[in-house]
RNA sequence: UCUGGCAUAGUCUAAUCGGUAAAACGCAUGACUGUUAAUCAUGAUAGUGCAGGUUCGAUCCCUGCUGCCAGAG
């Protein structure tokens, strides 16, 4: 195995845990965030920029990697690690997601997911055995289950046998799997039902996988249902393997969850607001678009030292992001991961001196000032 | 100087055989949670160059003026 995990310590007041990632040498602490590359790339930055934001493991996707460039390509080219530039951990999602958010219901059968190549309206089968397939060509380190990634609002009777169809998947895809150096998760579903949730994880645990996922959340529901969701599937999960709640990233989200027993989160959010003109402060979410920004000659935060704030004022990314300029979504994905991985800082800091949930406190004051919070 | 054409939101254009004007871009605001998303949604802004006339009613028809463009001299 060349990754390893290590539970260090649990916090005192709440199910909050550190831990260690070994890999090659490194170490990663969690609860650690991951950025999303999707397409073998954090979308504007190149892996130096990643690494100087702080992150640790990269997230990539078995579905759009298959169909572009196709897996075959990146294993000839000696692994996603070589293919990509990237030495540090990388994880696979397992087109699951996929399933959610591009089939329609009508597609998914016992045997896979019938999708559409989105580039040339092929006709396509993605099953769990071709998903583990495809992830042990790409070479990533950690790998998902195939799993359906249930909506919201869904009914128990729907939950329920779609949870016996992704445990089913689970079997299979652990059946044929041989990565000798990659781990394998398994994906806790249920929706919100506790005793699917149960049932679930349960189940994936006597399977015996490297690490546990928690998917099926942040698909609708609301934040209090989210945290239950969590709390109802981190119970029947044991101590020593690492705990993923997947697509996970709205700074207040990641913060209850850590107090709820997760290590490793990941979202498109850093990046996608960044696109989008969004920076993440201490202080809650900024809009740089905002006129109000035109003559700001101060940088996103004073406190950040991530290079677009050592460097650059929000009047100038403000013009950039105005003008369309690709340097302006860099520097502010730059900062935005920068900001999750230095809330992991924090974080992690507070777990060690057993006051996470007075960061929470202080966190929320924060982020939300005045407003009425969440 | 003459002849002809044109004049509509910040910009560029559309429309009404006469029934109080539409889109794009820009601007403003908001949303984005295992990325088909540098995307999407919402909103403000013109009373149609100016002055008259005809008409129940004119951005549209008529007259004059102004400005711009083209051709002629």
């Amino acid at each position: 195995m060349k990754l390893d995990f290590e539970l260090i310590k649990n916090e005192l007041n709440s199910k909050a845990r550190l831990g260690k990632i070994i890999y090659n040498g490194q170490i990663y602490e969690t609860p650690m965030f991951m950025p999303v590359g999707t397409q073998g790339t954090v979308k504007t930055l190149s892996p130096e920029e990643v690494k100087e934001a702080k992150a640790g493991i990269i997230l990539a996707n078995t579905y759009h990697l298959w169909l572009r460039p196709g897996d075959d390509v990146v294993k000839e080219s000696g692994g996603l690690h070589k293919f990509m530039n990237y030495d540090g951990p990388i994880l696979t999602d397992s087109g699951g997601f996929q399933v959610f958010s591009l089939a329609k219901k009508k597609d998914i059968t016992e045997q896979g997911v019938h999708f559409k190549n989105q580039y040339n309206g092929d006709s396509l089968l993605l099953t769990p055995e071709k998903s583990i397939k495809i992830q042990e060509n790409l070479g990533s380190d950690i790998v998902m289950s195939f799993d359906e990634c249930i909506g919201y609002p869904a009914t128990e009777e729907y939950v329920k046998q779609s949870v016996e169809r992704t445990l089913r998947w689970a079997k299979r895809g652990k059946d044929v799997f041989k990565g000798k150096d990659q781990m394998l998760f398994g994906i806790v579903q249920g929706g919100v039902y506790e005793n699917l949730r149960k049932y679930c994880a349960t189940k994936l645990v006597e399977m015996d996988f490297d690490g546990y996922s928690i998917g099926g959340t942040s698909v609708g529901e609301d934040k209090k249902t989210q945290y239950e969701m969590v709390e109802m599937s981190v119970k029947y999960l044991p101590e020593n393997k690492l705990r993923y709640l997947m697509g996970v990233g709205d700074p207040i989200d990641i913060v209850e969850n850590v107090i709820r027993g997760i290590d490793l989160f990941d979202c498109v959010s850093p990046t996608r607001l960044a696109r989008h003109g969004h920076a993440l402060t201490k202080y809650g979410k900024i809009n740089l678009k905002n006129a109000k920004y035109k003559k700001d000659f101060t940088p996103i935060s004073n406190d950040c030292d991530c290079y677009a704030c050592q460097n650059y004022t929000k009047a100038y990314i403000k013009h950039l992001i105005n003008a369309e300029e690709t340097f302006g979504a860099r520097l502010l994905s730059i900062h935005n991961i920068r900001y999750l991985t230095h809330l992991m800082e924090e974080l992690r800091d507070a777990i060690k001196k057993d006051k996470i949930l007075e960061y929470r406190n202080e966190f929320i004051k924060n982020y939300f000032g005045d407003k009425n919070e969440k």
